[in-house]
This record gives structure tokens, sequence and C-alpha cells, in this order.
DNA sequence: TCCTATTAGTTCGTATGCGAAGGATTTAAA
DNA sequence: TTTAAATCCTTCGCATACGAACTAATAGGA
């Protein structure tokens, strides 16, 4: 990316704007000859982490707003990377389950996580990784 | 903000999406009396940077996809913003001045970026603030 | 000079992202 | 038990985001 100014008024949302967008660029290339989207992807992991969890305990664990995850669900629905399912107890809430292909592309796509991950993070010493996400989780 | 789960397989992309929404959030609440997005807010500052970049110079300052500068230029003019002049050498070229409404508003509005700052960088050190900033500067 | 390559902006399609409103269902309270 | 409050999810409106295709205009080379 190109270098920023140096005497460009500092703005903690621009930086972090900024680290995010690229980051979210690398990962997207990598995501892209599987058909899937970051955002996607992210819902699978969460899906593997815990099965079954409702549209609002999916939400609630990667910090999404109910509106937008209703349409995210949608769209991995259509593609069948997820499967809904109405929850017998009950009728206001459906369970989300990741389907078989999502299944059969897990390792992969961990995979590719981790190399997104490492790619991100190549410019920083070790120390400094440790720390840059130890600062982040202060900041959420 | 909810806590993260300790457990949930660490991500950049995911940490570095979280600490930009809480702190785009933040900032978001403090301009939406102004009429202004988080976006709007921020051509503006590159405006005062520097005045009468075009369409493309701003893009490349504030590292933004021509596609979607277009739209927000559109919508600050629209409201009254920014000024739009046609370069009178280059018949390509949108030459873009902050308004006269921008700028009786300028003073107000940086102070609200640096009260957002700091309200983003409370929960950090003052040593683990200026680090951060470094750090996130290498990842862009 | 003339043609081609480049550049500046716009437009389109798709995917977040979130506030607000709405519909269906369940819970709680009088 | 019947009614109000809360919960789950969807839908709408608006604003990013970005790849791709397109138009207009300029620059460069033969």
């Amino acid at each position: 990316m190109s270098k920023l100014p140096e005497d460009l008024p500092e703005c903690m949302v621009f930086l972090l704007g900024k680290a995010y967008q690229k980051a979210h660029g690398d990962f997207a290339k990598r995501l892209k000859p599987y058909g899937l989207t970051n955002m996607q992807h992210l819902v699978l992991e969460g899906l593997w982490y815990r099965e079954g969890m409702t549209a609002a305990e999916i939400g609630k664990l990667l910090i999404l707003d109910k509106a937008t995850l209703s349409g995210v669900l949608e769209r991995m629905s259509d593609t069948g990377w997820i499967i809904k399912k109405q929850d017998p107890d009950d009728g206001r809430v459906q369970r989300i389950y990741p389907s078989e292909k999502a299944n059969q592309a897990k390792d992969r796509l961990i995979a590719e996580r981790k190399k997104a991950n490492q790619k991100i993070l190549k410019p920083l010493k070790p120390e400094e990784r440790i720390l840059l996400k130890r600062l982040l989780r202060y900041l959420i």
C-alpha cells in the first residue's frame, strides 16, 4: 500500500480502518477461489467453533448487527454453505449448521486463514505481533 | 463492547475489523449532529490538509477506491459540504474545495476528531498509544 | 498529425454495516 | 388468562467498499 504522509493529522479511525482494509483485501483474494467472502468465512469459523448456534448467538459472538447477519446467512444458505433449521421449541429461532460442502473445505479454509494472518503480520517482529493483538483487544 | 472468547481462533482480520468497527461507531455518533458521515469528515480533513485536490488525489491520499469516492463526493456536493470545479487545463479533472459551510464548522469538527481519538485510546497507557500507532503504520 | 495507450470519473453489480420499523412468537405480569 | 413486554428475525433505507466495464479527454509515439 502507499505510504501515509507523516504530517497528516493522526486519526485512529483512519489508521485502524486502513489496516483493516489491507488485511481484509488480502484475505478476500485468498477466499475468492472458494466463492466465499470474508464475512462468510468468519461465520463458518464461528459455526465450527460452536455448531447449531442461533442467528442471534452468531451475531453476539462475531459482534455483528442482526440486520447485517440476516443477509449474510441468506446468501450462505442460497450458495449451500450453511443449513438453516427451525428450532422445534421456539418458532422464532433459526439454528444454523455448516453444510457438508463447508465441512469438506474446512481444513483448507482454516489453512487459508492461517496463511493470511502470517502474511498480514509479516512486517512485525514476533514480540510486536503479540503486543499488537493485546492492544487491539484492549480497544475492543 | 462484549468481551471476545479467549479460545476463538486468532484472526487479525477479525481483531482489526472489530477495533475499527468500535472506533468508527464512536466517531459516527459524534458526527451525527453535524449531518456528516465518517468518510465525509475524512474527506474534509483531507481538503483542509491540501485544498483543491482532484478526486484522484484525494483517493490516493485517503487510500480509497475511485468508485467509492465518486459517490461520497456526489453526496457531499449535494449536501453543500464541498464545491466541485472543473479544472480549466484538463477536462477530465474535477478539483474539490471545502465549502463555506465546511470551513465554518472546521474548528468544531477537528475538535470532535481529537475527542474521539482520546476516547478510543483511553484504555491504553501513553506509551502503548504510540506503539499501537507505529505498529498499525507498519501493517499499512 | 493520427492512432493508441493512459488517465479521470461515472455507473453497475454485489456485499457488508447499521438504525429503524415491522411481523411473528414467546414470556411475564397483572 | 389476557394483555403487555421482550425476543428473534426480516425488511427498508442509506452509506461505504471494490472489481469491472464504460465514456470522455489527454498524452505519447510513429
